[in-house]
DNA sequence: ATGAAAGCGCTAACAA
DNA sequence: TTGTTAGCGCTTTCAT
């Protein structure tokens, strides 16, 4: 048998005025107390404090927002949380935000422009205080119309008008850091495997490009993606090559080890018979089985830069664009080494040597 | 010279009032539409969906939440993103909600039930239609406080009250896999890293010392964490013991791992002189260096179910709880192998063998 | 099928 | 320092 509930309580939360009755104010006072404004008698403030604490009172934001205009909240679009880099990334934000007392609307993309832009517009319904899109595939020409509706920050984008802030790590930094270190061991043959339709890919091998021919070097680019499987299929065209590299630059640390794990399958040792090097510093990278050279991009500092500066948007009523670059630095790692210096002949396809 | 901007347009978004005098219809009209009501004749319709597009626009969230007490959003409370384990539930949960047309409001508890409460609170002042806790370190008595106030559905907690839908892996049954499953390759002495104060640690503990007692092994539980330091600490002692396990359960794969690094530094190689099992099957895991042998939770699954659940819950007003559990597998990999038979002689701490 | 009007719970002048 | 009073932009009866 079960007992019909007896509750007979008012249904809905306790609003302001019944917290103003029970304290035995008017509304707008407990509103004055409730956003901490100072000029309240001790007295009323404690009155109005503990009615609300009676009453179990909490106020409505939604309420608040409508009147008020702003809901000290900040939209936050991300592609994909499952990936590191926007997990991390979006740690940073996280915490920034929560300094400042903001809370966040968050929506993934997926990669997928239709998807972004609905999440967007969501973000739009809410009125949000502002928006960071982290490495948006959306249209430049469309982002500047968001950043007409609403305080804007994007990172990952190098989109230069004034109404949209931005936050990036200096791929093209990254990418010569990868490039002339490589050179320094003595590499000649360095291919460089693409991040695809990746956002930052087209920066990045634009600048192993540049560094590549700075040094007399030819450029090789091959197709990647940003995962595993980008890397994996890279791989098997390398294994294919009379010619092969005897470094490889992957567009990331997935696609690094995408890309290492198929080689092995196809016999090759590293770095002893290829050298390595993937970007982002993920933490898998720096696992001792892995232990793979890489470059970190300050992905946490990225995130909380990209808060303070939307922040500093919305609070100044700024105009004008701020831009901040972030430096990338190299990590080296156990999966690259100096290349052995010998002997003109053995030009062809490394032979394969058991260890 | 900056050119000063000459626009001089309506400052604030349109609104529902503006959209019906452009229609010349009725404001109600408008609602109707946007709600997609439908007894509204097509013409009347057309116009209002022309007059919206024309002045672009955007129903107000806010307004519609304050005047029909609903605000089609969830609050989702997870510890950190950082860890594949949430983000993955994380997707599971974006994913459902989207297709259900809910929009996601999400924080942070960082492991720390303060922040927990704070994160929750302010979900409580959005008046969100229901809150989802992964992994919740909150006092039961709390959650339940909670679940007064808003449809509440936890994962990763045993908690049973009708007002809390619970989704959980089975994290027994886990444990009784790892531990059977080294039986069967013949190890007799497995010792287990819990995960210390983390939510699962508890269950999956006190399933591993029972699954090893009903097989009349003795259990041995070193206390570990959720991270790969927790697992490198409790490496320490392993090596500092006069009879090593040969077989290591880690609470989790993060937990493995730094296990397994510290390990081989300590000179024992996986699985030659020691077999360990993991528990997530995160992505690194499985990867060919590492190569896990670990146990699968259908951690996507979960967040798509607790949406689902909780999303029941609001639109029935069903007032009993549901819980769900689903099922683990385990993953065989290459750090567990067939122990060797042996001679009763070398029963030592096991010598270092160069290989 | 459509319109009129009364809120929803709060903030923001303005008065007092 | 405190109270009064319009709204904020929408939904929701209730008429028609």
């Amino acid at each position: 048998m079960v007992a019909r509930p007896k509750k007979r309580v008012k249904r809905s939360a306790p609003t302001m005025e019944d917290v103003a009755k029970l304290a035995g104010v008017s509304r707008a006072l407990v509103s004055l107390v409730f956003r901490g404004e100072p000029h309240v008698s001790t007295e009323r403030r404690e009155r109005v404090l503990n009615a609300a604490a009676e009453l179990n009172y909490r106020p409505n934001a939604a309420a608040r927002a409508l009147a008020s205009h702003t809901n000290k909240t900040l939209g936050i679009m991300l592609q994909d949380l499952h990936d590191a880099y926007f997990a991390e990334v979006f740690e940073g934000i996280a915490v920034e935000a929560d300094s400042h007392g903001y809370r966040l609307l968050i929506g993934t993309g997926g990669r997928r422009p239709e998807d972004e832009e609905r999440t967007v517009e969501s973000f739009l319904e809410y009125r949000v205080d502002g928006v960071i899109l982290v490495s948006s595939m959306i249209d430049d020409s469309k982002l500047v119309g968001i950043s007409q509706q609403v305080p804007t920050l994007v990172t990952g984008n190098y989109i230069r008008v004034p109404s949209i802030d931005t936050v990036n790590a200096d791929n093209q930094r990254g990418a010569e850091l990868v490039v002339n270190y490589l050179f320094e061991l003595g590499h000649r043959r360095i291919l460089h495997i693409d991040g695809g339709v990746e956002l930052s890919s087209r920066p990045r091998s634009a600048a192993y490009w540049h560094a590549m021919e700075a040094l007399g070097l030819t450029p090789h680019v091959i197709m990647g993606g940003y995962a595993e499987k980008g890397g994996a299929d890279a791989a098997e065209s390398i294994l294919k090559m009379r010619r092969r590299p005897t470094a490889v630059f992957a567009f990331n640390d997935r696609v690094a080890l995408g890309a290492m794990d198929r080689l092995e399958q196809g016999g090759i040792t590293f770095p002893n018979e290829m050298s390595i090097v993937g970007y982002d510093n993920t933490l898998v990278s720096s696992l001792h089985p892995i232990n793979l050279t890489t470059v970190n991009q300050p992905r946490e500092e990225m995130g909380r830069l990209a808060v303070g500066t939307l922040i500093d948007r919305i609070d100044s009523h700024r105009q004008s664009a701020v831009h901040h670059t972030l430096q990338p630095t190299l990590i080296p790692r156990g999966t690259t080494r100096r290349i052995p210096v010998r002997s003109k002949t053995k030009q062809g396809s490394p032979r394969i040597t058991t260890v």
